[in-house]
DNA sequence: CTGTTAGCGCCTTCAG
DNA sequence: CTGAAGGCGCTAACAG
């Protein structure tokens, strides 16, 4: 195997014994035409140098590369890796390329990989995740943002709309809302929740809107019954601890994600506390991979697949220039893990 | 907003009244020295203008760019996230950016992003997921990643060794056996399977080392009991249907990913076998997503994180010539999901 | 239809 | 330590 040298257009040029512009108009997809003759010439040389385009002269000359950014917090967690998915999809279908950034939930990263795409002259950027509630990370993301798009770039976001560009909104407080009403009608009166630092938006609206449920029913949720911890397995199961041992006397607990439901699902267990026969436990998502699990958890449906499609189409099938909101409601849906208590008195 | 003109070094050099030479050697961290006078100048200057460097053109002028190449067959698959996140991990540590490709499972899609990746120029690249027992397709490949390392790329991959380059190899056929050994110790004597398409290598690996060890127990699995499906959730939960149709009094089902024996205890429950009760069930990989499901799962242990890191240290340190290859033993971890026939006579 | 020739933005010798 | 200039590989006018 030797270690030849790269070879270049001018090369395949020369083996063809054509002008570099007449390779060039063959191998990159021009509109100008060229004899099939020399064409075949030019193909055939190319295959037998083995010759690939350099993707980054290309992109200086003409000013525009083929590559999307993506930026999501943690690629094992299925929430995100289904709305990346999708993203992903429309971006093939484009046949665009896609940089992925993972934050490890640091919103510093967040900036560091806008600005790291950008200089890729990434031809969109989406970032996907809950915003901090941090006004200087926001400020600073959205400052990177606005050189990215006066250059020329778009970029849209699935979350809260926070930032100066396009977004692809989940109705997280009114979803948690509509799951209150239906829990409070399925006859529980004394719930508790579990939710994740006050930093983190999504966890505050999910929140919010399921007190704002139970509020209309005149049920108070008050705060020792709300326990918080990171927005992972482990951080509901750690939470879920905390809340059990604070006996509350909830008989309905809402994780603000399904990833956490299940974590405090284990915990449960470990104490001994059956699911939905001691309490009951909602989440929120519907992620796929959680489908199988028993009891099959009640939570609210966000189509994410469909949201990621939703964000990359926003950036990549033409668009105005004024930041548009795409809202996606969420549906409950009530499975086994949360009792029925008006069957029973 | 306005749309400026993409801001260049050579404005940055003008605005801070010092060459084009002398801003280059700030902006980028070269090792020659500058005053620290003008080096706060051009940083100023670059901060005013919200310069942001064009790795299209530094890639093409110092002809080595920052991003690694990752190509997974299907980014919600958890063991494809599991592995895709230690590469990320390290890349990340590298400084590196990654340029995510997903197969959604079509071999081709592997070759095709294989020559996009490296028109792209990445630093390395890096394929995890089975090989297609299909030569043509496996020598395409080949040809394209030989083209790349002789181009001075650096390549490995996640899977069998059948690739010119650097090889994790988890040990799938060694593990399998290992698996059936000690269900046959638990005490079964009659067995059944779910697997993938011949055309998947792991898939064939995985089933031949469990007979491997039932043939040390003289047991036979028969090909009556063994039926197949796609590699995901919904292909177990097809085979599974399919194989309890076929009745094959089996006490004991080897599914030959995780994934699939979720699918399979889905299609258990839905017909009213109970697992372990009537019907033991063992996977392989042990995907941490899955570690909340009951009852909890028999399976292979693979260390997937570690994997991909272990694949990304293998392209990104430094790193001899020769193909080398890693193995990976996989542990057998039994749980909840297959009962031990021999407490109960 | 084909060839010539400027750049694209930046790095990096090589003088000064 | 700083500046001037060539070139990285390719595209896109512009002539022929």
């Amino acid at each position: 195997m030797v270690k030849r040298a790269p070879v270049t257009l001018a090369d395949v040029a020369r083996r063809a014994e054509v002008s570099l512009a007449t390779a060039s108009r063959v191998i990159n997809g021009s509109d100008r035409q060229v004899t099939p003759e020399l064409e075949q010439r030019v193909i055939t040389a190319a295959a037998d140098l083995g010759y690939t385009p350099n993707a980054h002269a290309q992109a200086l000359a003409r000013s525009a590369s083929n590559v999307v950014g993506l930026v999501i917090h943690d690629i094992t967690d299925p929430y995100f890796s289904s709305i990346a998915n999708g993203v992903i999809r429309v971006a093939d279908r484009h046949g665009l390329i896609v940089m992925l950034g993972t934050t490890f939930r640091d919103p510093r990263k967040e900036i560091e990989y806008a600005s790291m795409l950008r200089a890729q002259r990434v031809r969109a950027l989406i970032f996907v995740g809950t915003r901090p509630s941090s006004r200087a990370m926001t400020s600073r993301l959205a400052t990177e943002l606005e050189s990215f798009v006066a250059a020329g770039g778009r970029a849209a976001c699935v979350s809260q709309a926070r930032l100066p560009i396009d977004t692809v909104v989940p109705e997280n407080r009114a979803g948690a809302r509509k799951l209150a009403r239906e829990l409070v009608a399925l006859g529980h009166k004394r719930f508790a929740a579990l939710t994740a630092p006050r930093s983190l938006l999504t966890a505050q609206e999910r929140l919010a809107g399921f007190r704002d449920g139970l509020a209309e029913a005149h049920i108070d949720l008050p705060d020792e019954a709300v326990t918080s911890g990171p927005l992972t397995r482990d951080g509901g199961y750690a939470a879920a601890h905390e809340l059990i041992d604070r006996q509350t006397g909830a008989t309905c607990v809402f994780a603000v994600t399904d990833v956490m439901a299940v974590g405090a699902m284990a915990a449960l267990r470990e104490r001994g506390i059956s699911v939905p026969g001691d309490l009951s436990i909602a989440g929120f998502d519907d992620i796929d991979t959680l489908k199988d699990l028993t009891p099959a958890l009640t939570t609210v449906r966000l189509p994410l697949q469909e949201m990621g499609v939703r964000a990359a189409e926003l950036v990549l099938d033409g668009g105005r220039p004024t930041p548009r909101v795409i809202r996606v409601p969420g549906d409950v849906v009530l499975r086994e893990s949360t009792r029925d208590l008006r069957s029973r008195g």
